[in-house]
DNA sequence: AAAGTGTGCAACCGCCCGCGG
DNA sequence: GCCGCGGGCGGTTGCACACTT
């Protein structure tokens, strides 16, 4: 006995979307809103499954997609991000205005693959392929990165010196200030210019973001979203919590109440940054 | 010019989760 | 607490087109 299918297989229509298709989907949700998927291809006379027409509407007729190539700053914004959410598509494109999840994942594996291969990078884990027969040399070329995390009310931003090109990253904090230090290397890929300085560390997300040394910008949060920042972190919900994503499996806070509240105080520790908030809405390319 | 191969992307599939009864 | 439904998501497929031989 199988999964019931979301609809009627035997009278809808599947492959790709006609013009005429099109049309009564897009006049259809101008008339009365995106709504009850299910229910749609009936009342607009589709003979589509009710999923199909979602993804066709989200994906491909929404007005406010942003059709065209993808700028060089989307890329490095989409590989910080993936470095950061792994495969969380959804989450990842919900920083990319007018780009789709499934524009992304599409983007991910077709071009930005490769460019990471490319330059020595494992896509999936975002550390140098030959992290460990350059460990090496990586010893030679290590410097240290100051990393000041600003208090909310001001947010500083610190100049990390280095010797071919400065290197910008300012933190926001709800908290209290503090700084971090890290060790960054230089790394030289082939004969490709490009300079892929490497983070090691002992703390994860360091070994997650080995590209985090590219210019990244942590803005203040936006006031709604920082009231409601603080207030995670006052309750000292996980970084996942803080992105919304309560009861999530990548949940870390250990101690969540059935309730999803943590009963205790369990510091996430994100970046050696315990109890900081991100706002990635806040990101931003240099 | 034709056949073979590679690439990009729209669309599908199946699983998961939240919600309401 | 259980169950079914609907929506959302990530992984995968398959087709159309481009490129190579």
């Amino acid at each position: 006995m199988g999964r019931s299918p979301c609809c009627e297989k035997a009278h809808t229509n599947k492959g790709a979307w006609t013009k005429e298709e099109d049309d009564r989907l897009i006049s259809y949700i101008r008339a009365h809103g995106e709504g009850c998927w299910r229910s749609l291809p009936k009342a607009a006379g589709l003979l589509r499954c009710g999923k199909s027409c979602r993804l066709r509407w989200i994906n491909y007729l929404r007005p406010d997609l942003k059709r065209g190539n993808f700028t060089e700053e989307e890329d490095e914004l989409i590989i910080k991000l993936h470095s950061l959410l792994g495969n969380k598509w959804s989450l990842i494109a919900g920083r990319l205005p007018g780009r789709t999840d499934n524009e992304i994942k599409n983007y991910w594996n077709t071009h930005i693959r490769r460019k990471l291969l490319n330059r020595g990078i494992d896509p999936a884990t975002h550390r140098p392929i030959n992290e460990v027969s350059n460990s090496h040399s990586h010893s030679q070329n290590q410097e240290t990165v100051t990393i000041a995390i600003a208090a909310s009310a001001s947010t500083t931003t610190t100049t990390i010196p280095s010797s071919t090109t400065p290197k910008t990253i300012s933190f926001a904090s709800s908290i209290k200030q503090e700084q971090y230090h890290h060790h960054y290397h230089h790394h030289h890929h082939h004969n490709n210019h490009n300079h892929e300085e490497m983070v090691k560390g002992s703390n994860s997300v360091s070994e997650r973001c080995p590209d985090l040394n590219l210019e990244l910008t942590i803005s203040p949060p936006r006031q709604q979203e920082h009231d409601e920042a603080f207030k995670n972190t006052e309750r000292n919900l996980c970084f996942v919590c803080s992105l919304g994503l309560q009861n999530s499996k990548d949940c870390s806070c250990e101690n969540t109440s059935s309730s999803g509240k943590p009963t205790t105080a369990p510091a996430y520790d994100f970046l050696g940054l315990k109890s900081a908030v991100w706002d990635y809405t806040g990101l931003e390319m240099k």
